[in-house]
DNA sequence: AGGCGCATGGCAATCGATTGCGCAAACCCC
DNA sequence: GGGGTTTGCGCAATCGATTGCCATGCGCCT
């Protein structure tokens, strides 16, 4: 019969810091700061409280411990582009931004929560949704309707976004700088002798708006006739994207090249020639935007406007921090780059 | 010079229950049932409070109630897959199923936390890890050390996890059956007449060793000598990949099939036949796993082992909500499947 | 020996919502 | 009009951690 056993091997389970203290013998308080490192608790009592937590297996309640602090060390991440679903966080450049934002947030201890809806968009669902359960926002694109993410940020000094610098904004902005990336890929097509262009994306969204009068404009004035150029809107994905440039070039090839507002585009687009026997970049070129890791991968490789995910990472979580901090934060253009490969004819 | 006015349009802002209580002259305790709905509020008070709230633009504090309830109506997930960094979320096939986890908790008005850390990687870090922040935990890939996932599995009711059925696991698993998976691209590579071949991943992977064993045991079954497989061992990235094939294929082509433990790796392997003059499938096939979106779009469409990510993550969401729900969950094996297409030769 | 100061640690209020229990008003019937 | 039910609400404890303020004990100085 095996007999009751008190030898300290017995590892006890701790649910609330209650329990750490009668084990330690001190004051809830006390195992409080231990943990919180402060100095008011003798490095002697830290070590032992801190023994005992190990052992016990305890961990601190985040929720009790952030209502009283009101600060969760959370901070939501909301994708703002997709207007009808959310399926396109599955687009592997949000899946990058996302990630590069994890990252930094870890550096700093912060926990992300991916949020299911914008939460300007008035849920008219009877229950009162539930919040303050993040500490701050970050918003990825600012979508078909800025005026209504301005006025959602205007109250708030904890949103910062992924987006272009445009007028009337009320928040921190993180972006390429989407004009010029439009004009870089204009003036390499322009290079090329190619003309007649067709531009796939939803040029409603703030950001591909950009690109295409970037684009447009130096089209424009390099005296290429506006009305040779396509604009074909379409949804994010691959499927319209295929499917809207196979039906363009089934009747021949009028068109020399194709201006895609993402990189997903871009690869369903070169599918769709390929299928058609269009030949890419000698009959027609094709530019993306992002630089998707897999963009360097497809063949021909793409050509595109690389958008540096992690330095966007990094200063969006960096300005939400200094702002959260009381401080002041800092628009960032990042360097916006053409990276010339093989679908437009590059080495 | 603007009078006083109290009439109704004037929009109070209301932070707790208490200031909504006060508003509408009840008690709090009334105003959390009205706003849960419970029948022992009257129609008419709870429809009086949930216009007040409308107006105030109240927002119930989540931390307050999951600290109360004991639920915060989170789940959290987790990649487990990476042992050195935590860059691979942003492999496609992490974030499509991260986002089919997504929409089926969103759907179910749960919150998806994305945690920095394995939970059973004890952090030897001074500090209590905060937890008790979700309800329970998705993870996904059992990653190279499933003992490890077991134990701290064992002791929870909470947990399900994306992976293989191996044995001694102590949670229930969704995922497909990479032991089939492997004899079906073997197969496949065997009535093309292929039998050398190499195979790229990191087999301690649980996952990622049992497709290479189906596909090995499928090989040698058939008369394939063994030793004409040749294992290279790498991380789940491109780069990776591409060096290695490329290093391999350098000499000549030998090996006359390659099968890759992910759709990344394939698409990095065939950039890197290409880029040496090799033809896929012409000279060598290859297959890869996941059939990750872009799959059907690199040139040529790349052959690959489809995993139903959203069948998936709605399979994983069940079962972790009837489990926290008191019930038992039942593990699901998906359909496995080859999806052939050019790099091996397909239409 | 008395007094002062510092180092440690405990008390209790607090964060905001939930909920078991009990009370009061209203309504019914006889 | 009185007793018994409903119906609708309020009281107060509770979830677990944090923190301002106070209390205790000890060493040290004069």
């Amino acid at each position: 019969m095996p007999q009751p056993d008190d030898s300290e091997d017995k590892p006890v389970r701790a649910r609330t810091m209650a329990e750490i203290a009668a084990l330690a013998g001190v004051a809830e308080s006390t195992v409080s700061r231990a943990l919180a490192g402060s100095e008011r608790v003798s490095e002697e009592t830290r070590e032992r409280i801190r023994k005992l937590v190990q052992e016990s297996g305890y961990r601190i309640n985040s929720r009790a411990r952030s209502l009283r602090t009101r600060r969760s060390r959370t901070i939501e991440v909301v994708i703002g582009i997709s207007e009808t679903n959310r399926q396109h966080f599955s687009d592997p450049f949000f899946s990058q931004i996302v990630a590069a934002i994890a990252d930094a947030l870890a550096e700093n201890d912060y926990d992300l929560l991916l949020s299911r809806a914008r939460p300007w968009d008035d849920v008219e669902g009877a229950d009162a949704i539930a919040s303050n359960r993040a500490d701050g926002v970050i918003i990825i694109g600012q979508g078909r309707e800025p005026e209504k993410l301005a006025e959602y940020a205007a109250s708030r000094r904890n949103v910062v976004v992924w987006g272009a610098d445009i007028p009337d904004r009320s928040y921190p902005v993180v972006g390429s700088d989407n004009l010029l990336g439009g004009r870089l890929v204009a003036r390499r097509l322009l290079a090329q002798g190619r003309r007649r262009l067709v531009f796939l994306g939803d040029i409603r969204h703030v950001e591909i708006g950009l690109r295409h009068r970037g684009c447009m404009e130096e089209m424009t004035s390099a005296g290429a006739a506006p009305d040779q150029t396509l604009t074909l809107s379409m949804p994010f994905d691959s499927e319209s994207a295929y499917g809207a440039t196979r039906e363009l070039f089934r009747g021949g090839i009028w068109h020399d090249a194709v201006f895609a507002a993402s990189d997903v585009l871009a690869v369903a687009a070169m599918q769709a020639l390929s299928d058609l026997g269009v030949r890419v970049p000698e009959d027609v070129s094709v530019i993306g935007y992002d630089d998707i890791a897999l963009a360097a991968y497809v063949s021909p490789a793409l050509t595109t406007i690389r958008q540096d995910t992690v330095a966007g990472g990094r200063a969006l979580v960096e300005n939400l921090l200094t702002l959260l901090d009381g401080g002041e934060a800092r628009d960032a253009i990042l360097p916006t780059e053409l990276i010339v490969r093989r679908s437009c004819g590059g080495s």
